[in-house]
This record gives C-alpha cells, sequence and structure tokens, in this order.
DNA sequence: ACGATATCGTTCTAAAAAGGAACTGTCAAA
DNA sequence: TTTGACAGTTCCTTTTTAGAACGATATCGT
C-alpha cells in the first residue's frame, strides 16, 4: 500500500484518506465548513505555508470537495467553496470533533457547542443503524464482502 | 497553528487531528477494528515502513487509543489492543468509509458491506441529532462559543 | 504620479518526515 | 545447527513541509 496510490485501493477507508489524511488537509476542511473561503483568509487563520495551502485547495479540487469560483475579474480571483461532495464529508467532521469534545478537552470545557437549527437544541450527534435506528457500537458490527471485494476481503470497507 | 502542539489548541477537532491526523494513523486504526493486534501483522497488510509502524503504535498508546499488552515472556511480546477510547472512534471510522462509499466507489461497487447484529441487516451509518433524533445536515447546523472557548470564538469545535 | 494595500499564488532553501533495507536480540521448532 | 518468528532499531536516501521572500495585477489614498 503506497500512499500516493491509496485512491487506488479497493477499500472506501483508504480512499477517502486520499482526500482528507493529509496533514492540513482536516484543518482546512474546518475552515471550509466555517464559511471561510479564500487564500488569505485560509492562511492567515491556520498559520499553514502557502505553499501546501495552495496544494491542499488543489487537491479538493481535484477530488471535487471544492468548487473554485471566480468572485472578480481583473485581477481574477476565487473563491474555494465547498461541493454537495464536499457538505456530505460534515458526518466525519462532526464525530472528529464529537471525539475531541468526549476525550480531548480541558477544565475549561468544550470550546465550542452545536445548535440544532431544528429544535433549537445544543446537541451531540449520535450515529444510528440506518435500517433499525439503533445507536451504532463496533462490537455489534459484522463485515463481510461486497461486489468490490478484493478476492480476500482484507479491508474495512 | 503549529502541526507539532495541535494537542494543545482549543478546538477539539484540532485535538483529535493530533490523534488520527497523521499520515497512517487512520490506516492503522482500521487494521485495529479489523482485530489486528500484533506489530508483524500491521506491518505485512499495510507495506507502512517498521519506523513509522513503531511510532504510530507508540503514539496511540500514549494517548490512550491502544493498549500495549504483553502475550507472552521471554522474548516479550506485545499486542495492541484498542481501549473504550480507542472504540470511541469508531463513528469517525464509520462515517469515512460511508464517505468513500459513496463518493468514492468504482463500477465494481462497495468492497465491504456492513452488517448491524441486532437488526441482522446491512446498513449505512446516519449521524443523528441527540435532542430530536433527526438526521444532521452541516446547513441547519449553528455554531456558538462553549465554556472552554479562545476570546474569539475562531474553532469549528 | 507615487506609494501602500490587497489578493493569489510561486520560488527558493533549510529542516523535518517518510521510505527502504539491513540488522539486533531472544526464543522455538526442524 | 540452522531456520524462522517476532518486535523493534539503525542507517541512509528521498520526499514533504516549514519559513520567508518574491511576482503579478489591480485598487485606493494622497
Amino acid at each position: 500500500m503506497k500512499w500516493d496510490t491509496l485512491e487506488e485501493e479497493q477499500c472506501s477507508l483508504a480512499r477517502t484518506v486520499a482526500v482528507i489524511g493529509d496533514r492540513w488537509s482536516l484543518l482546512v476542511l474546518r475552515e471550509c465548513f466555517l464559511r471561510i473561503r479564500r487564500f488569505e483568509e485560509f492562511q492567515s487563520r491556520l498559520g499553514i505555508t502557502r505553499h501546501l495551502l495552495a496544494d491542499r485547495l488543489k487537491k479538493f479540487v481535484k477530488f471535487g470537495v471544492l468548487r473554485r469560483v471566480k468572485y472578480q475579474d481583473r485581477p481574477a480571483r476565487y473563491e474555494y467553496i465547498l461541493t454537495q461532495r464536499g457538505l456530505d464529508l460534515y458526518p466525519i467532521v462532526m464525530s472528529i470533533v464529537h471525539w475531541g469534545d468526549t476525550h480531548m478537552v480541558d477544565e475549561r470545557g468544550r470550546p465550542l457547542l452545536h445548535q440544532h437549527k431544528k429544535c433549537g437544541k445544543d446537541f451531540d450527534p449520535v450515529m444510528i443503524c440506518s435500517e433499525c435506528g439503533e445507536p451504532l457500537l463496533a462490537r455489534e458490527v459484522h463485515t463481510h464482502a461486497g461486489p468490490g471485494a478484493p478476492k480476500p476481503a482484507a479491508a474495512i470497507g
């Protein structure tokens, strides 16, 4: 398994890691969900090197997670905006935040709370089974080969 | 924001990225959930360099995600086993797999299916609001400062 | 007209991380 | 005695990342 051909692996986790598994990628994504859109703003908020930022934005555009949209001519200026594919990364971001809220906070407590506009309450994200609606626990899940499985099923998904 | 002090950031995403955001970390974690426990087995399945593998395992132990358990003396041999803290990473892993299943599969389809032992059916993971039970969409969530917020609320969580 | 500022990158060099292969130490089995 | 399993470590090369400066293009203030 080579890092630079991860997207060709027959494993959905490996392929997603090819998109978000780089150093800085998840932090750039965090900014996207906070509605940051411009190069300078990403750069100054994250302190990432400009070179890496350019790389990561290019990679996200290549994988269809961000759209590069011109917002002015002369000089041409672009914004980076989440596509639907990018918005679909939200559960990943929220589950990461939630693990941090649970296991990595200090005595001051959570830095941010999340309010669900629909019900008006501060919430935690909960992952459930699409079929029965029960919360998912690692021990209660059995994996088996799907149609796109390699000969020996050697991947989590 | 420096990569090597990420765990001290006042942001739950950044702190979690300090644990799982390295190259290879998520792939090692995948193997853990597939019940891989020994150095050689991780190494041969992933093709990761031995040096990096040793580093990543050490880091997971340091952050309490894995437990290093001696399973024989003379010579001392160890296994790496998920702690509860590690098992709690399951929603992150599943949401990553699910995004890959949705957006990165080729014509062959999903490599792996997941069966929920409780209801017996193959499922997708769905993220819902802990308060009202509705599925979570990025656009329907409002973030606001929590008790551990930095002066200007500049983090997703 | 002139300099300052804004924006989105690219270029350059040094430092850090990752890749790759061989090696160590201990024990069991053939 | 030799081979092999296991869990790393050591050494060296290649790739990535960090850090700072530079370029191109345009607007704004004076």
